[in-house]
DNA sequence: GACCGAATAGGACGAGCGTCCTATGTTTTT
DNA sequence: AAAAACATAGGACGCTCGTCCTATTCGGTC
């Protein structure tokens, strides 16, 4: 079963390089290069480039799952979740500045193309819009736990494709440090309902 | 002069095709068809497609200054200026979740292919950039005027993407009362400066 | 060692792209 | 009316793209 390592390494190119050059940018030839196998071969393992999108865009998705599992077992509190969310705007910076983010960028350049494979680009969005509606369900803003999830991954989205055009290190850092600052005070939605707020750790 | 008449055709329908296309996908063939001229006749109003980019952007840029100017001569206070900023919103609420916001997309794009006319895209945000930080140092803050802008700028470049992702109206709705509440309560970012608050006028 | 499927290599294909050229038509100038 | 400049049309070019085909090599089985 070699098939399946190859297949595993072609994806995982792809993933990175339509994440770099995006989608419509990169070639298959950019592909098989990186990979180091010829086109030939590479017709073996898919016939279209939907079918890489598809692949990828489901390795997104595993990939996505596993992350929020992680963060759920890191952390008991639903808002220090949340902050694990709005840190990855940190950890990421460097390739946000360079790349935008990977959810975002895929998601506008195929909303652009009226790409087939749309929805399930979104649906990678929508795997950290529903995690966060349920960290702010168990914060007790169960009423606007979707609107909470919409509006932070909103703003992150905002910072992240600010960040990109700009390539300014100092302003992730200052947004990052209001949303953590929001999220600490007020969500800004219902305030009143904000009765166990939780303290900081540091 | 049939040619700049001409001229004008052709930027203000690459321009319509890049915004709802995307500049890496709209052809050469596009636009001469959108136009109604040949590809040849094309030719001898632009050399090369990314010479038309640059008139597109320029276009933009001419565009947005009038705007940003008519905004200025339409409210003399600034804390109306940025709400017509805010409420660019809602009356392009369409266009925006079918085709995103028309700056932040081709930024994402063009920093996407690395292509020469990024920075020449850049500057129509830039144009918002310093506008809206004149109206904050105006309003009083002067030391994070910037800083404010950006903030906004962000904000509503997330709230695009977000809507263009999911075709979502109240989802835009909702975004923009709390920007405008955002804007009447306090920035966030050093409220005690806040001391000359404007009221509200309904 | 012959055999067979799995896996790979490398190139052919038609189409569309950006670019460029030349011929033709249309004003404007003299 | 002739000449010159402007403007347009339509197709040729070389290239790259996604797709597809066929020949070859590898690895395990009888």
């Amino acid at each position: 079963m070699q098939a399946n390592l190859t297949r595993g390494s072609i994806v995982s190119s792809a993933d990175d390089l339509f994440y770099r050059q995006g989608f419509e940018q990169t070639s298959f030839a950019d592909i098989s290069e990186a990979v180091g196998i010829s086109r030939g071969n590479f017709y073996y393992h898919f016939k279209t480039k939907d079918e890489i999108l598809e692949a990828v865009i489901k390795r997104r998705l595993a990939n996505t799952r596993n992350m929020l599992d992680q963060w759920e077992v890191n952390s008991s509190e639903p808002d220090e979740r949340i902050r694990s969310f709005i840190r990855i705007l940190i950890s990421n910076r460097g390739k946000i500045m360079r790349h935008g983010c990977p959810v975002g960028t895929l998601c506008a350049e195929l909303a652009k193309l009226e790409h087939l494979q749309r929805d399930a680009a979104n649906e990678v969005m929508t795997l950290f819009r529903t995690w966060l509606g349920r960290q702010f369900a168990a914060l007790g803003y169960e009423a606007d736990a979707d609107a909470l999830a919409m509006h932070l991954l909103a703003r992150s989205q905002g910072i992240a494709l600010v960040a990109n055009a700009y390539q300014d290190e100092k302003f992730v850092d200052a947004e990052v440090e209001q949303l953590l600052d929001w999220l600490d005070t007020s969500t800004g939605v219902s305030p009143r309902l904000h009765t166990e707020q939780s303290h900081k750790g540091g």
